[in-house]
DNA sequence: TGCAAATGGTTTACAATGTTAACTATTAAT
DNA sequence: ATTAATAGTTAACATTGTAAACCATTTGCA
């Protein structure tokens, strides 16, 4: 019936994702990180203030990933640990003036990737895609989580 | 302007990617493989007779990942390789028996997840869905190329 | 015919990622 | 005051991606 993604739909997203990641990561090569940028924007969305567990959240993930991403972009020199005072189990993670020059550049990237993604598509299809996008996820979560 | 998939949309789609196989695998818990089913469907449809290069192919990969996929499938027992008499270099990969029982049950579980994956979306929609991704596909892969 | 290059497959190595368990320090609950 | 929960870290292990070096065999061609 639907040849190209009948039986491998999770294939392709996948191929699409990893695809995806490939052409920033081109993008961005003159930065000296290769990975974790969308971490970058969000601690810049959230005032450039985050805890670790917060940040797992957001990027629907655990806190011992975040550990790998925290402790690789501080080593970069992206972010800094900083415990807070009023619990002092918390670490805040802030944006460095290096992150915050490059931040602009991480952002362009993505757009301009997704432009490059989407090129061809009419706008009813990129709107389309979202809803479909967003129906695809709460059908797999939903179900991932009565597993 | 889409908020949802404006920044992340790679992330998204390997987000979806991967929950589709983790339902895969959860359907498929019975057997005693819990990856590579998408190696036997292909095989199969080789008329069960393929080389490990031909597979690479197919499988858009690379030939040192095919050994450890036939490593995989053969050490379960789903899969022989056969030295080809036309040309020693080639194995002629051949379902087992054993694989041939679990091949419809592998396919049935493929429908269901992309049923599952794709409930409450209207015929339509999923026609656009696979013209968008093939859209998505080609556009990713051209530039991937031209770097 | 004979030799160099190409092909099919394997092995090894290393880095990135996903996942789980066990651990420390700190705070909250009772 | 003691116990339970939370934030973060460390360690271990398997999977996956990627590249290089290697063997055996076949092909191309002088």
């Amino acid at each position: 019936m639907h040849p190209t993604i009948d039986q491998p739909l999770g294939r392709m997203l996948s191929f699409l994702g990893k695809g995806y990641l490939h052409l920033l990561r081109a993008k961005l090569n003159h930065l000296d990180i290769d990975r974790n940028y969308y971490a970058l924007v969000l601690i810049e969305s959230h005032d450039g203030i985050i805890t670790q567990q917060e940040l797992a959240i957001v990027l629907d993930t655990d806190k011992v990933s975040i550990v790998r991403v925290v402790d690789y972009l501080s080593e970069k020199g992206y972010v800094q640990r900083v415990r807070k005072t009023d619990d002092r189990r918390k670490h805040s993670l802030i944006l460095t003036e290096k992150a915050k020059m490059a931040l602009p550049e991480i952002k362009d990237a993505f757009s301009e990737i997704n432009k490059i993604a989407l090129h061809g598509l009419k706008h009813s299809q990129i709107e389309e895609l979202t809803e479909t996008i967003t129906k695809l996820k709460s059908n797999i979560t939903e179900n991932i989580h009565s597993i």
